[in-house]
DNA sequence: GTAAGACATATTG
DNA sequence: CAATATGTCTTAC
């Protein structure tokens, strides 16, 4: 499996809504241009690993769970899934894997905060928002793990 | 072993 | 109070 391309139409979804939000609330406060994060994401999509945990967000219009919520999920490592349960455990509220979904419903920064690679325990999808829904999610999935 | 349905459960607006 | 991008358990194939 060589050539494995995400769907443009959401790329460009993900990758527009990625330079309004950081723009307009200035999510991000790692000292990186937009030029050279909208690179970084074309990176990403061309194929290459791009580490984005480190990046240092601004999260204080969020309530704590969801910032939390947030931070637990930008640490997942490029290529695994984790379960709904694994991050609400993780974050320390063993029991909310249910609003765990609802944050990332409102996921301001996909990409950023990896939220396609959080799927449900039973190894179903669980729900994505975006052009392609679950579907690209997938993608996203195979895309990653695609091993050589 | 699998599939569908009820119920529990946390957080948000 | 209602709405979830879930998890677990029960029941019936």
């Amino acid at each position: 499996m060589r050539n494995l391309a995400l769907p443009e139409g959401s790329k460009e979804d993900i990758l527009f809504r990625i330079k309004n939000e950081s723009k307009s609330n200035a999510l991000i406060k790692e000292d990186i241009g937009q030029e050279d994060l909208i690179l970084k994401i074309k990176e990403y999509f061309r194929g290459k690993k791009i580490d984005f945990s480190d990046w240092r967000l601004n999260l204080e219009k969020y309530t704590i769970f969801q910032r939390k919520i947030m931070q637990v999920v930008q640490k997942i490592p490029y290529g695994e899934t984790k379960s709904y349960k694994w991050v609400a455990q993780t974050s320390g509220y063993p029991r909310a894997y249910r609003a765990v979904g609802n944050t990332m419903r409102n996921n301001p920064l996909p990409l950023v905060i990896p939220c396609h690679r959080v799927i449900k325990s039973d190894g179903g999808l669980g729900g994505f928002s975006g052009k392609e829904g679950i579907a690209y999610k997938k993608k996203m999935i195979d895309f990653e793990s695609r091993k050589k």
